[in-house]
Formats: C-alpha cells, sequence, structure tokens
RNA sequence: GGGCUCGUGGUCUAGUGGUUAUGACGCGGCCUUUACAAGGCUGAGAUCGGUGGUUCGACUCCGCCCGAGCCCA
C-alpha cells in the first residue's frame, strides 16, 4: 500500500527492469486483426552519437500514444531500429577511433563500424530502458543487419524492374572529405569567410559592337573592355577553378557588357580561351557583371554546362586535389592551390583587387566540409515524373497537425533532381549489380541469392545474355542510407520475396499500412517523402495512416540546442535530478508541431503532480483500504463527482485521440487536482472520519482508480507502481483497460453550486484570516444545494445550514446595461455605436424586458442587466456566481 | 532570397470574429483542516510583437514591418 514518501528513484528503475523482464510490451504473436492492432513506425536513430534530449523528447511523444492505444485496447507493435548503415556511422567510427576509411581494407572497416556501433547501440538501448519506453524489445533492427540488407536489396530490384531507377553520368554533389557523391538533402549552408578575388581575363574577340554607354558608364570600377588585349574583370571567391573555366556570362539586360556576347576571351595563367555567352541567371548585384563558367563551381554552372553544351574540364579530383590539366599546380590541395593562383595573378598584374567577405557556402552535414560538384556515374530513382502522385499520397495520410502537410506538399514543389542513391563509401548496403565487361549490360542479381556482394559473390549468370561475354565488374557502390531507412515499414511488417509464388509476401500484413509515423518536422522533406514513395512504389499503399510531426526541442532561451551554443541539454544529469514521469510531464506539455523549450521548472511542476498524486493515493488508501461494491443508493455528491469525472474521461479521450497531449494533460491535471483533491476529497474525508460511508468508499476507490488509468500514458510510473499496489498486483496498468463513462445520473447544477458555496465560505475564513476549519454557527443559502447541505456543513464546520425557498431580500441597483454583441451586431450593424452612446449616457428605459434606446427596442435576448446587489437582512451576504450564501452568524 | 510556423502578464501557455483574455511557474498577503506547507485560500501583474486595413465589433481575418524556429534556394 502507498506509504511514506514516493521514491521515484527506486520505484522507476523496479518498473522498468520488470517491464522489459516481464515483456510486458511484447506484440502478440498470435494478432493477426488489423483492425485491433495498432502499428507505430518510428524512424531509427541514425548512430552517430549519444542519445540527446530531442530523442527523449521524440520518444515520449510516441510512447504516450502507444501507451494510450494499448489501453483502448489494440495489440500495439512498438519496434525499434538502428540506422547504422551510412556515412553518420562511418564518421562516428573514424572520430571514434581516430581512423580514415581510406587507410583500411572494406571489410576491415565495416568490422570497425560494427563494433563502434554496437557499443553505442548498447549504451542507447540501455537509455531507452531507463526511460520506460514502452517498446517490444523483441522487435528491434538493425539497418546493417543481413535481413535488412535483404529487404534494401530487394527494393532497388524491384524499383528497377519497375523502371524507376537508372544509372547516369551526370554532375553530381560531391563531399571531398568522405570522397562520395552525397544527396541534395546532405548538405548544408555555411556562413564561411572568404575573398573576392577580381580576375583580369583577356579580351580576344568581342562579339559586336559596344554601345557608347558602355565605354562611358563612370558608375563603374572597371573599364569596359572593347578592343581586343582589354582586361575583362570578374569576381570570385574561388580562384583555384579558373582552369575548370569553359565559359563566360553576361546577362541579356546588361548593355554594357552587351558586345561581348558571341566573343572570346582568353583565361590568364592558363591561355585557354573561352566562349562569351548571354544568360539571365548571371547574377547582376554581385560581382562585375561579367562572370566565368567552371565545371564546375556551383549549381549555375551545371545548369550552364547543360543549357549551353559547354565543355568539360575537371580540375578537381574526388579527394579536392587539382589535377594534371591545372598544370604546374596538379597535386595540390584546392585551399592551397587557391593561394597558389592568386599569388601568380598578382605577379603576373592579372589581380585587380581582393577583398574579404562573408559569404554562404554549401558543405556537406556530416564534416562542414564545402562539396563539389563532380560528373560520375551515380544511380538514381525517378521522383520528378511521379510529383501529383506522391503528392496525393501525402494527402492520404492524416496528419497531426494538419497543417505540417504544407511542408510535404513545399518539398514536392521544390524538387529538382532526381534522388541520387549511390555512394562511393565503405560501409554500407552493396548495390546488387554487376555489369558486363564488355558491353556494360546491366545484371542484377535474382531475388532469392539476395543478400549479396557483388565484391565477393557471383553475378547470377555465367555469360553476358547481351554479348556473351563471360566476364563481369562488380558495382562497387552502395545505398544511401536512406534508401533503406526508407523502408522501416516494410521491414517491420517482414516484406519479402517469395521466390516459388513468384511475389512479394509479408510476414505481419496485419500491421500494413501502419497507424502511425511519428517524427521531427524537420525530416518530413526527406525521411518521410522517401519513406511514403518507396512503400507506395512497392505496395500500391501508403505506408501509414497518420503521420504525428513533433516540434524541436528549444533550450530555455527558445534557442536550437547545438553543441557549437553549448547550451545542449544532456538527458543523463536531467534524469539524475528528476524522475522519468516529471520528464513525461514536461514533454506532454507541448502542443504537436510546435517547438518547445526545454524548461526546468515544466519538470519541477511535474514532481509536484507525481507528489500530489502519490499523496493523494495514501489518503484514499486510508480512508478506503478495502475494494467495496457499488452502495444502493450513491450519495448525490458521489453522483456528481463521477458524473464530472465522465465528462472529464470524454474530453480527455478525444484529446489523446487527437494527439493533443497538453490539453489532456492540463485537463486531466486541473480536474485531478481541483475538482477530486480540493473539493471532493475534503468533504469524503469528511464523511468517512464520522463513520462508514459506503456511498463515499465506492466513490472514492473508482474515481481514484480512472484517474491512475488516466494518468498512466503520461506518468507511467507512479501509476503504475499505485496500481499494482491498490487495484492489482498481476497487472499492469499499462495492460488495463481505458476507463469508459459511468453514466450515472447526478445533479450536477446542484454539486456545481455546492462547490461554489464551499469556495465562497473559504474565502470569508480566509479574508477574516480564520483557520479553514474555524466553525460557523448559521448560514443560508439561496441556491439548488438541497441535496449537498450535509456536505457543505462538515467540511466547513457549519453547525445549522438553511435553504432559503425565496430570494432574500435585496436591494440591487443597475450598474450597467451590456449588449449580447453576438445577436445585437448582426441585427443592428452599423447602429451599434448609437445603442453604445444610449447605454453610455444613461439615456435609455427597460420598460418589461425591452430595452428601448436610440429609438430601438431590444429584445431580452439581445442584453443583459449588471446589478450590484446588495443584501439588507441579518449577517453577510457572499457572492457565488448564481448562487446567493448568507452567514448568518460567524 | 522564397515557403511554412510561431510571437499573449516577469517566464511558459490556452484562446481562429462578440461579456471582465485561460491556466501554470514566479511574486505579495493570510491559514499548521493528522494525504501533501514541495499544501490550502487569496491578491497584484497583459495597451495580446509593431503598424495599416476589412468589420458595428479584431488577440482572432488581410497587407506591410520587426524578431525567432524549421525547410528550401
Amino acid at each position: 500500500m502507498p506509504s511514506g514518501d514516493y521514491n521515484p528513484t527506486a520505484v522507476e528503475a523496479k518498473w522498468q527492469r520488470q517491464w522489459v523482464a516481464d515483456e510486458t510490451y511484447a506484440y502478440p504473436d498470435d494478432a493477426t486483426d488489423p483492425n485491433t492492432t495498432f502499428s507505430i513506425d518510428t524512424p531509427p536513430p541514425t548512430v552517430s552519437g549519444n542519445l540527446h534530449w530531442g530523442h527523449v523528447y521524440g520518444s515520449i511523444l510516441q510512447d504516450i500514444v502507444a501507451r494510450f492505444e494499448r489501453m483502448r485496447g489494440s495489440d500495439v507493435f512498438y519496434p525499434f531500429g538502428y540506422d547504422d548503415n551510412g556515412i553518420a556511422s562511418e564518421r562516428l567510427t573514424e572520430s571514434e577511433l581516430g581512423i580514415r576509411h581510406q587507410e583500411f581494407d572494406r571489410y576491415e572497416f565495416q568490422e570497425k563500424c560494427r563494433e563502434v556501433c554496437a557499443e553505442y547501440e548498447a549504451d542507447f538501448t540501455e537509455k531507452m530502458q531507463a526511460m520506460g519506453i514502452s517498446i517490444d524489445w523483441n522487435n528491434t533492427y538493425q539497418t546493417i543487419s543481413p535481413d535488412v540488407q535483404r529487404v534494401s536489396q530487394l527494393s532497388f530490384i524491384d524499383l528497377y524492374e519497375q523502371g524507376r531507377e537508372y544509372r547516369k553520368k551526370a554532375p553530381a554533389i560531391w563531399c571531398p572529405e568522405c570522397e562520395t557523391a552525397i544527396s541534395q538533402v546532405e548538405t548544408e549552408d555555411l556562413e564561411q569567410d572568404s575573398h573576392f578575388n577580381d580576375i583580369a581575363f583577356e579580351l580576344v574577340e568581342a562579339g559586336g559592337e559596344p554601345t557608347a554607354d558602355a565605354v562611358t558608364d563612370e558608375e563603374y570600377e572597371y573599364e569596359t573592355a572593347t578592343q581586343p588585349g582589354d582586361d575583362i574583370v570578374i569576381s570570385t571567391t574561388r580562384p583555384e577553378l579558373i582552369p575548370a573555366c569553359v565559359s563566360m556570362f553576361v546577362h541579356p539586360d546588361d548593355e554594357r557588357n552587351a558586345h561581348l556576347v558571341g566573343g572570346t576571351a582568353r583565361v590568364p595563367l592558363f591561355g585557354h580561351e573561352v566562349p562569351i555567352y548571354a544568360d539571365d541567371r548571371v547574377d547582376r548585384e554581385k560581382g562585375t557583371g561579367v562572370v566565368m563558367c567552371c565545371t564546375f563551381g556551383d549549381q549555375t554552372d551545371i545548369e550552364w554546362y547543360q543549357a549551353h553544351n559547354l565543355d568539360l574540364r575537371v580540375a578537381i579530383d574526388e579527394s579536392a586535389t587539382l589535377t594534371e590539366l591545372a598544370g604546374t599546380y596538379a597535386g595540390m590541395q584546392t585551399h592551397e592551390a587557391r593561394d597558389a593562383i592568386v599569388d601568380d595573378l598578382d605577379a603576373a598584374g592579372k589581380l585587380r583587387d581582393r577583398r574579404e567577405i562573408s559569404h554562404v557556402v554549401q558543405v556537406h552535414e556530416r564534416d562542414d566540409v564545402p562539396v563539389e560538384y563532380r560528373v560520375t556515374e551515380q544511380w538514381y530513382v525517378n521522383v520528378l515524373d511521379k510529383r501529383e502522385e506522391y503528392l496525393q499520397a501525402g494527402r492520404e495520410m492524416a496528419w497531426f497537425p494538419e497543417k505540417m502537410f504544407t511542408r510535404y506538399q513545399n518539398w514536392i514543389d521544390g524538387l529538382e533532381w532526381d534522388w541520387c542513391i549511390s555512394r562511393q563509401r565503405s560501409s554500407g548496403i552493396p548495390f546488387p549489380v554487376w555489369y558486363c565487361a564488355d558491353c556494360g549490360t546491366e545484371l542484377l542479381a535474382e531475388k532469392r541469392d539476395l543478400p549479396v556482394d557483388p565484391l565477393s559473390d557471383e553475378p547470377p549468370v555465367d555469360a553476358c545474355p547481351e554479348c556473351g561475354c563471360d566476364e563481369f565488374v562488380p558495382e562497387e557502390d552502395v545505398f544511401d542510407t536512406w534508401a533503406t531507412s526508407s523502408l522501416t515499414p516494410l521491414i517491420n511488417a517482414g516484406w519479402d520475396w517469395d521466390d516459388e509464388a513468384g511475389e512479394f509476401t509479408m510476414e505481419r500484413p496485419e500491421i500494413y499500412p501502419m497507424d502511425i509515423r511519428p517524427q521531427g518536422h524537420d525530416i518530413i522533406s526527406f525521411w518521410l517523402f522517401h519513406t511514403v514513395i518507396k512503400c507506395y512504389e512497392h505496395t500500391d499503399e501508403v505506408p501509414f495512416d497518420s503521420t504525428m510531426i513533433n516540434g524541436m526541442v528549444l533550450d530555455e532561451n527558445r534557442e536550437k540546442m547545438s553543441k557549437s551554443k553549448g547550451n545542449v541539454v544532456d538527458p543523463d544529469s536531467v534524469l539524475d535530478e528528476y524522475p522519468v514521469d516529471a520528464a513525461r510531464f514536461w514533454a506532454a506539455g507541448s502542443a504537436i508541431g510546435d517547438d518547445l523549450p526545454y524548461q526546468e521548472k515544466g519538470l519541477r511542476a511535474g514532481e509536484k503532480l507525481i507528489r500530489k498524486l502519490w499523496n493523494a493515493s495514501k489518503l484514499v488508501d486510508s480512508l478506503a483500504p478495502e475494494a467495496v461494491g457499488p452502495p444502493d443508493e450513491l450519495a448525490a455528491l458521489d453522483r456528481w463527482l463521477l458524473a464530472e469525472l465522465d465528462a472529464e474521461i470524454e474530453d480527455a479521450t478525444a484529446l489523446l485521440a487527437n494527439r493533443e497531449f497538453s490539453k489532456a494533460r492540463d485537463g486531466i491535471r486541473s480536474f485531478f487536482w481541483g475538482t477530486f483533491c480540493d473539493d471532493y476529497l475534503e468533504i469524503a474525508k469528511q464523511r468517512l472520519d464520522a463513520g462508514e460511508d459506503q456511498s463515499a468508499a465506492y466513490t472514492l476507490r473508482t474515481a481514484h482508480e480512472r484517474f491512475v488509468k488516466l494518468f498512466a500514458p503520461l506518468l507511467s510510473h507512479v501509476t503504475e507502481e499505485l496500481y499494482q499496489e491498490m487495484y492489482d498486483p498481476d497487472t499492469s496498468v499499462h495492460q488495463s483497460a481505458w476507463p469508459e463513462p459511468l453514466e450515472i445520473e447526478a445533479n450536477r447544477e446542484g454539486g456545481n453550486a455546492a462547490m461554489s458555496v464551499v469556495g465562497a465560505l473559504r474565502k470569508y475564513k480566509s479574508d477574516r484570516q480564520l483557520p479553514l476549519n474555524a466553525a460557523l454557527r448559521e448560514i443560508a443559502v439561496y441556491g439548488p444545494v438541497e441535496q449537498f447541505t450535509e456536505d457543505i456543513r462538515g467540511v466547513m464546520h457549519v453547525d445549522e445550514l438553511r435553504v432559503l425557498d425565496n430570494e432574500p431580500e435585496i436591494e440591487s441597483v443597475i450598474t450597467d446595461v451590456s449588449l449580447e454583441y453576438s445577436k445585437v451586431g448582426p441585427a443592428y450593424g452599423s447602429q451599434v455605436p448609437e445603442l453604445e452612446a444610449g447605454i453610455e449616457s444613461g439615456e435609455y428605459e427597460l420598460v418589461g424586458d425591452e430595452l428601448h434606446v436610440a429609438g430601438e427596442k431590444l429584445g431580452a435576448e439581445l442584453f443583459a442587466v449588471n446589478r450590484e446587489r446588495q443584501y439588507v437582512g441579518e449577517g453577510e451576504m457572499l457572492e457565488a456566481g448564481e448562487t446567493i450564501v448568507i452567514v448568518v452568524d460567524a
């Protein structure tokens, strides 16, 4: 039985261990009915570091949903995965061991990744279990495991067979540090200090005659080139790219330089001649109006390369080293070459100016190294051709909150590239592909053989079906991380290929499509999108019935947490100090989709609620220690409490079903604290102290058990302790049934009136600095409290309470007339100010139940008369809403 | 630069056209009612980011501006 102070440290740890040992949250083996399963597809955390506060927040929100749906009777499928293939995990391994992947044989490096990830995963698992998240620990996966590799390769082959993948040699975004292609979504902007270098190219031949304006433009820093041999000055932050220069551009509206179009210029130091074109993608705001195009400095260069069919001059290789094309600079790193070329330009008199600027560069998000653009052969998934269909797929999901669908829509609207899924990395899932050494035909593995590794496995044929050649080149690339982590619904459902039947199958068809996909709003665009479209292509079904989008966790000052700012909240130190249930209370304070600042006072408020629940439970247990059956007749106050609780249960259920955690939490909390503890419990205590009272005992236990259940999804540990101590030592509260309304008839109006009488008497005593248990000799009440007089008397220590049949002697003075604007507005429109002026100046009359003002007659429903009531009889009158309380004799 | 979201007492937050704007934390005052003083009662504290507009009426709808977050360029 609950006694003493609540000890969360011991209690929480006890249940956490027991839940895991008992497999309390295991998904039943025999579940087969899609209508009674509730499946959650959690995005597996990328194994790239330790658990952070954002994980804590997101996990708790998922867990609240899981616990709520479980109590509502569903077989909840709540798996857990680790995303441990891909660049993030490789980089973790490199930094953890202080190595570079290039230094090792591929398999050796993979082994090291497995070892490092295993340590991090074990630690992560321990922490998730120490938060009591109701994950089914029998259903876990790692994206690098052989069975997931099989799913991933099956997905590749299926999409290939559907004609939705292609291999192409094209400019791709490249990380020179990781030495791999990366996708657009893996880049981010970074503000960097740099220099603008004004470099003089030599005009070889103009395309036409310059206008008079061109030559005399005085606003311009440099003279316009008009004659062969004149300087054309360009500004660039990347002078090391001039060996890769293939053309120059001016804006079509640029009259000053219009004559250059069609001509050619000579690149300084390198001497090659490049054509000059017009293109409206030239930024006229920055630089000199003339720009160079190199293959490749940025995305515009790629667009120009494709639009104007330019040459390809590759001056930078996969490791950001200059190539032979760079002549004497070959072998230098880009930053070395940059300095050397600037020095040489200066020496040659070609450097006109050099000034410091700060500008935004595209970097790889994993290492902040500026990306390059390289023409390489990569695999792509078609996405651009089905935008409308994928948008429709997104529309078919329920979005919590709805407004987040816009993110998905904007992402699709802005798509410009197909999805590059190949990576030139060591540790990842291999493409199940070989190429004919002779004709290049693509040969895919047989589905039954998966997973395969082309580097060690043989292709499925002895000779090329196209040319008969018997030599094959294995594909060395591996899949992009998201090519696999976008398959989690299929991984969870046990998607596979039945070779005999020649069809795809699912081990757990009842969980697919999955009921909910929770995630942060930052990953809607790539992770959610990719998951929706890939699963949709494989199954012709949208993989999720609903998606729940949580906001970001911010620091106490509402700023984003980041290591560089040093404002990161460490979960371990918070959970050393506060119970997990307190963190759960804090997390449940979020409106879904909104960002939530970490607030220590939020955790303290959680602690207070836990303590209040514990203490109230102790009192309930001491007042009604044994289970009692329903009495023949429930007292009016008990019916009132249970009916009010019914209403709260209906509200809370609807709110939780709609993932409105904050409102559900605050509603349950304030009803429990205010109505149950402050109002009802004080009275029930009096009744039970006075003697046996089956009605009160039954109501106390019934209501309390329902509170324990209502709080269970939110405060999962303390409720488990209370439930098993007080109600059922053999069942977890989390496996018990969510409360249904009892639908007891009650005089709710009378009960509420009685509570306002109690409130008024408390205020009366408080105002007079009396103790709350001070006795009052006699009071009179005018209001519907007949059934509650004994309750009021007991709790407020009133000797005599009379209920008045008639309104007591009251003199009322009209203080104001207020209009019912929602009715007056539509009816009188622009006349409203006249009515208001009439009331304000007192030029109105009350005739019967009509208000005559400004020449209009307003019916009773259009206004209300406010009166100040003054009691003129014996004793003192207190206001208690509609009810009147008179303290006749204190 | 573009899109989306957010801006409400000192702090966090409810409130999408109509009384006196919700609650919590903090703050002031009072009260030992044997579950809880980490409690109870009560009080003060907000020109609802700014500015124009629509409307009889705007925290709420629209335009612009400022600030923050995310995504994209």
